[in-house]
DNA sequence: AGTATGACGTTTT
DNA sequence: AAAAACGCCATAC
């Protein structure tokens, strides 16, 4: 695998994008895809991380699946992915889910949904 | 140009 | 709730 990746228009959009991704939120693959352009290609984006994510020096641990699990097998980074996680204050239980009301990152600046029930209660 | 391979996603069992 | 069945896509070779 390992070879010169970012070639394409669309890995380097990925790239872009994950190197976005700021500490203590996740994305999915999905819309790290739909961010480079093509919300259909999930899986290249998964392929790009397995083959680059090293050589890239990407917070490839803040990627995970569209129902907020880690899409890692055990034994296979799953413990690493959530270690690393952890480490930036994100809760990742047992099976390796996670909350995306609460952890996902929101492009456009929009607040994370526990923030709206805050400002409810202010009102 | 055609086939195989995933750190995927959605719908259906 | 969990797994299979499909569908979809970028790359590698």
């Amino acid at each position: 695998m390992r070879k010169d990746e970012k070639r394409t228009a669309f890995s380097r959009k990925v790239v872009e994008a994950i190197r976005k991704i700021p500490r203590g939120r996740v994305a999915t693959y999905g819309q790290i895809a739909a961010l480079a352009g093509n919300s259909r290609a999930a899986r290249g984006v998964a392929w790009i991380l397995h083959s680059s994510s090293d050589a890239e020096r990407l917070p490839w641990h803040r990627v995970i699946g569209s129902r907020g699990r880690i899409s890692l097998g055990r034994g296979r980074g799953f413990e690493k992915q959530r270690r690393r996680l952890a480490a930036e204050g994100i809760a990742v239980d047992r099976a390796g889910r996670i909350d995306l009301e609460v952890f996902q990152w929101e492009p456009r600046g929009k607040l994370p949904a526990v923030f709206k029930t805050f400002e409810r209660s202010f009102r």
